[in-house]
DNA sequence: ATGGTATATACGCTTGAAGGAATATATTCC
DNA sequence: GGAATATATTCCTTCAAGCGTATATACCAT
């Protein structure tokens, strides 16, 4: 049962947030581990085990591991996916989490380091 | 985060194909057990642990209980549950428990005593 | 009260997951 | 090559989950 592993992934708090970031788009881990506020090794076994299970994919970008949800991704897990994006609006921990995002994104270099450079998504504010 | 422990309770195949069974309608134990063909202490803290974190509700009646999805559920146990009915209609194992379910139920008394009597369910087929 | 059926609980065991500290690897810049 | 940054992995400890055996509880019939 494939959706039995798709729920132990989801059956923590730290993976459920760090889903919900990425559903807004792929993130490097610091930024990740800036938003979550939890130790770096913490946040990378996490998502070693998200990216075990294909919950998540990784590519790297020079210094950076850029992580995101998976671009082809079997049924269940788009359920699964869709179903916590709705559940995560009526969660403050998820709210606010996303708010950190936004303003982390916002003026980038505060937290984390001059990460990820000139990110290539929606929006085109920001100077370079 | 409520969200987390519902999905503690859905990462256990055995409690996935209980609820999947109640999805159809409430049901005494000596159902559930005989359908999953899982002993009968495993059925029953299985059981005890979604009662516990109100995935089902139990009455008694008479000699038997029966279980049964919460009458009022909250938003995120409402959307998960018809996640999981949704996703269920894919895999094999909960076909085939739905199968014997309506086996069982066609012909009582044949694994299961002849307990919980006339169910009040949708079609009127059955000798009383 | 007694026995039978249905279901729940207690106990002991084993296993796996999560967390932290320390260390390793990969990449860039000099 | 060496330092610095970003991320992953290893080792260890702790804790909870799941399972089975045995036993307890609740209800019914006699």
């Amino acid at each position: 049962m494939r959706l039995v592993k798709i729920y132990e992934c989801l059956c923590d708090p730290t993976r459920l947030r760090i889903l919900n970031l990425l559903a807004g788009g792929a993130l490097c881990v610091c930024d990740i581990q800036a938003v979550l506020g939890e130790p770096q090794v913490k946040v990378s076994k996490h998502l070693a085990y998200l990216r075990a299970h294909r919950l998540v994919e990784a590519r790297r970008k020079s210094n950076w591991m850029i992580y995101g949800l998976p671009s082809r991704r079997p049924r269940e897990l788009s359920a699964n996916l869709a179903c916590l994006q709705d559940c995560a609006r009526e969660d403050p921990v998820f709210a606010r989490d996303a708010a950190g995002l936004r303003r982390l994104q916002r003026n980038p270099g505060k937290g984390s380091p001059a990460c990820c450079g000139p990110r290539p998504r929606a929006g085109a504010a920001g100077a370079p």
